[in-house]
RNA sequence: AGGGGAUUGGUGUAAUGGUAGCACGAAGGUUUCUGAUACCUUUAGUAAGAGUUCAAAUCUCUUAUCCCCUACCA
């Protein structure tokens, strides 16, 4: 016998090790973990930020430490309180609650602007009035190093002078920026005297017109989490280049200052972010749809926003298990569409209240209705709510003569290990009868219009008929969902394809729309569901989120879209059942 | 004068000098009132080359391939 031994991914080590040692505080006090999720409020959340979120609220309830939200609010053209209020609520919906209030990097303006004087005194950061133009051309090419501005070594009262105009609103955007003096010919670029403020006389979404002056990242990120006392700071690979500034400038602070007037320094590290195939995470890519109507709008189900995820149905549970499986690493790796879906599937298959609908519907008549009894009766079927959980219970469904199946469900002339209704085959119909067909009818189309079969009154409930005088009992291979013609309701069904047709939409042309998926949207109308699906009935679960969502037996998992009414029910297909039928032919 | 990362079955991920394992997928089968689910079986891997070592996915070197870096975005 071994030992299952839990594998602990790298970020763990790291801090296990950090515990150890007591590198936060006192040895063994795991409690001292913080981390934090710190998104810019410029847009809706995706797949990925998911996978971060994940990672970085899970190690700070792992450890028994804190996890903050903070909102990186440090460009005022590009962000608004819409996306603070949306970002908010998509983190509760996965299940992630911050510790303690939201925080902006708004709010430590000001003690950042303290800092910056701070480092001009130390002659580590100077006023640099080049154009935007002069800086780029001054800080080089990768392979040739930079030069340095000719403001670099103006006296440091000159520098503090005009800092201070810059914050008072008294220069134009883009006349003069802050730059940190470290190094122009530094092979990594972002150490050749990066820019730590820029004048931006826009408002801001929650500080208004006090400031006119605005941290760039890199100057503000480290500090941020400095301020909230982040043990580790989690982000993705490309920040990798961005570490050594962002312990410099922490350095530049702490420099000249005894111990205990240091400011904490936390400690980056970087994992790879998620990618998925037939998708693309950029979110100039997903505004861009959003804004030429290629989507109905950020929760477009075919999105792979969040708000895109909930309204088509799938569960915050499922975006877990996913991310959990894609695994922490520094490997870009490539996740299969089809492992999201399987996690779906994986949830909604337990949970998940069964219905029937049929989505293309023909009808079927039983012609010998009239010899079980009146012609008109209606016999009201037991039927089971979810085989995977005894304790949904059954429903009564009615049965009667004229009923809808699925078109695909019949065939006139149907291939071998085909299990389904043709001429003269026996199927059952789930919990109703077992129905015979002996004839059908076309339109002038040669589109079949209605299937005629028999019934067999000794197979009522789907129950299998009694053996015969050998003891031999009928089987049939087929079971077909139906609904009752005369008592149903009718419904908008939306169908969804993968937005993109490309493995890496973009990547071949560099323009994601020549990768686009013309036919991602199909909606049905005319489809025919029972008439249980019109309100929520006791059967069903309680979703957190509010969203009904059922499987349609043999169809998928569907969910009730936001703009269904009682009077227009819209059903959105979450996922597709698996279909080895289908993968046959 | 370029720098920083990465590479284990089809995919994702373990093994941290000592038995290459797990999951998904795929293929086949069993069960089944969902061609679903569940269950069983099979499948296939250390990028290449050299070195160190009793022993290398793991350490060293070389090569290849992929990703990131030249905003007053984050």
């Amino acid at each position: 016998m071994t030992e299952a031994v839990e594998q602990r991914h790298f970020i763990q080590q790291i801090i296990d090790a950090d515990i150890e040692s007591g590198k936060w505080g006192t040895p063994g006090d795991r409690t001292v973990v913080t981390t934090r999720f710190p998104p810019e409020p410029n847009g809706y959340l995706h797949i990925g930020h998911a996978k971060a979120v994940h990672i970085s609220h899970g190690l700070a309830r792992e450890f028994g430490g804190k996890f903050n939200l903070r909102f990186d609010d440090t460009n005022p053209a590009k962000e608004e309180v819409e996306f603070v209020d949306s970002i908010k609520y998509d983190l509760e919906w996965l299940g992630a609650k911050w510790d303690g209030e939201v925080c902006f990097a708004s709010d430590y303006f000001g003690q950042l602007y303290d800092w910056a004087v701070e480092l001009i005194n130390k002659d580590l950061a100077y006023v640099d009035e080049s154009t935007p133009e002069q800086i780029r051309e001054m800080r080089g090419k990768i392979e040739v190093p930079g030069t340095d501005s000719p403001f670099r070594n103006r006296p440091i009262s000159e520098s503090l002078d005009l800092f201070a105009q810059m914050k008072d609103g008294k220069i134009e955007n883009g006349k003069m920026v802050l730059r940190a003096k470290i190094d122009m010919a530094s092979a990594n670029l972002n150490l050749r005297d990066p820019v730590m403020y820029r004048v931006v006389n826009t408002p801001h979404h929650r500080t208004g017109s006090e400031w006119h002056i605005y941290p760039m990242y890199d100057w503000a990120h480290g500090l941020e989490d400095s301020i909230e006392g982040i043990t580790h700071s989690l982000c993705s690979l490309e920040f990798e280049d961005h570490r050594p500034l962002y312990d410099w400038f922490i350095s530049a602070i702490n420099s000249g200052r005894a111990d205990s007037e240091k400011i904490h320094h936390p400690q980056q590290i970087e994992f790879s972010r998620l990618a998925i195939s037939y998708t693309n995470m950029s979110k100039r890519y997903m505004r861009q749809l959003v804004e030429e109507n290629h989507v109905m709008g950020w929760d477009d189900p075919r999105m792979i926003t969040l708000a895109g995820f909930r309204r088509r149905g799938f569960t915050p549970e499922s975006i877990h298990d996913f991310v959990t499986g894609v695994g922490v690493t520094k490997f870009n790796a490539m996740m299969d569409m089809g492992r999201l879906e399987g996690a779906l599937r994986d949830d909604l298959n337990k949970r998940a209240p069964r219905r029937m609908a049929v989505l293309d519907p023909i009808k079927l008549v039983i012609t010998n209705w009239a010899d079980g009894g009146d012609e008109s009766r209606v016999e009201m079927m037991d039927v089971i709510n979810n085989p995977e959980d005894d304790s949904a219970g059954n429903r009564q469904v009615p049965f009667g003569k004229e009923l809808w199946i699925e078109r695909e469900d019949f065939m006139i002339d149907p291939p071998k290990k085909f299990f389904r209704l043709g001429p003269d085959r026996e199927v059952r119909l789930r919990c109703g009868y077992w129905v015979k067909c002996h004839d059908f009818k076309q339109d002038s189309d040669g589109n079949i219009t209605e299937v005629h079969c028999t019934y067999d009154p000794d197979t009522k409930g789907g129950n299998n008929p009694p053996a015969d005088s050998e003891g031999k009992v009928r089987k049939v291979k087929g079971t077909l969902h139906w609904v009752y013609a005369n008592d149903c309701l009718d419904a908008e069904v939306r169908l969804f394809d993968r937005l993109y047709k490309t493995e890496r939409p973009g990547k071949a042309t560099g323009d994601h729309l020549d990768d686009l998926n013309e036919d991602s949207l199909e909606i049905r109308k005319g489809c025919k569901v029972e008439r249980s699906l019109a309100s929520a009935t006791p059967d069903e679960p309680g979703w957190n989120d509010g969203i009904r969502r059922v499987q349609f037996e043999r169809t998928g998992y569907f969910c009730i879209d936001r703009e269904s009414s009682e009077g227009n029910l819209i059903f959105n297909r979450t996922a597709t059942l698996k279909d080895s039928w289908a993968k046959r032919q």
